[in-house]
DNA sequence: ATTCTTCATCGTAATATTGCAATATAACTT
DNA sequence: AAGTTATATTGCAATATTACGATGAAGAAT
């Protein structure tokens, strides 16, 4: 085996694992800080923020992407990154419903 | 190749990356959703509640552990796993953080 | 037109993850 | 003590991820 049995778990779970997955990478979140940091969108400049090859990089990018986490638009001869809120929304409120239901726990640990 | 480069990204950001790393997976959300539902600590159960072998679920119990996301007291014969609501908090945190920088963006994309 | 810049893709090696059967451990039951 | 129950660990096969050199594609600059 090693492929995860997606089919056993509901189309939710299995988006908010995607997006979490996308998320746990440091250099994908150095890419998402850097996005939220510079606090536009950005042509290049990725790849000599972080200590990583470009090809590496674009797999990052193109991951986030898929995860719906990023936007990219072709802008001349480059390609233009910034955060897509929508996904960044929908994961605050999954965190915000989970800590609400937590915090009125009968605390038993 | 292939092991994930931690030293050259800040001790926050892999720790960040663990987080969701151990987030990651369906079978890791359902486990903590489940947590969660019940609202209470659970001694055994989660075998039963997910469609996978034993083995496969303690390893992911263990991950969450690992990542800090859960709690698990040995309690008599069975052991008694919860969420841990210091781990919610901080990623919650993250996100109100991350939110709130987003919004102050001049949407270019 | 040729060269440069920017980014993606391909191929591939190294490593990690996923899942489970088999087995081990440890406490509880009888 | 022997059996039962609950969970962990080991070992392994299948698959996925990470990283990068080489190469490709497409617009920009000369």
């Amino acid at each position: 085996m090693g492929a995860t049995k997606t089919a056993h778990f509901s189309a939710r779970q299995n988006q908010m694992a995607i997006l979490f997955k996308a998320l746990g990478h440091p250099a994908r979140i150095a890419i998402m800080e850097y996005l939220i940091k510079v606090n536009t969108c950005i042509c290049g400049d990725i790849v000599n923020e972080l200590p990583l090859a470009q090809p590496t990089i674009s797999q990052h990018l193109r991951e986030l992407k898929n995860a719906g986490l990023i936007k990219g638009n072709v802008k001349g001869n480059s390609i233009c990154y910034c955060v897509d809120e929508k996904m960044i929304a929908r994961v605050l409120a999954y965190f915000e419903n989970v800590s609400g239901k937590i915090l009125k726990k009968n605390n038993c640990c």
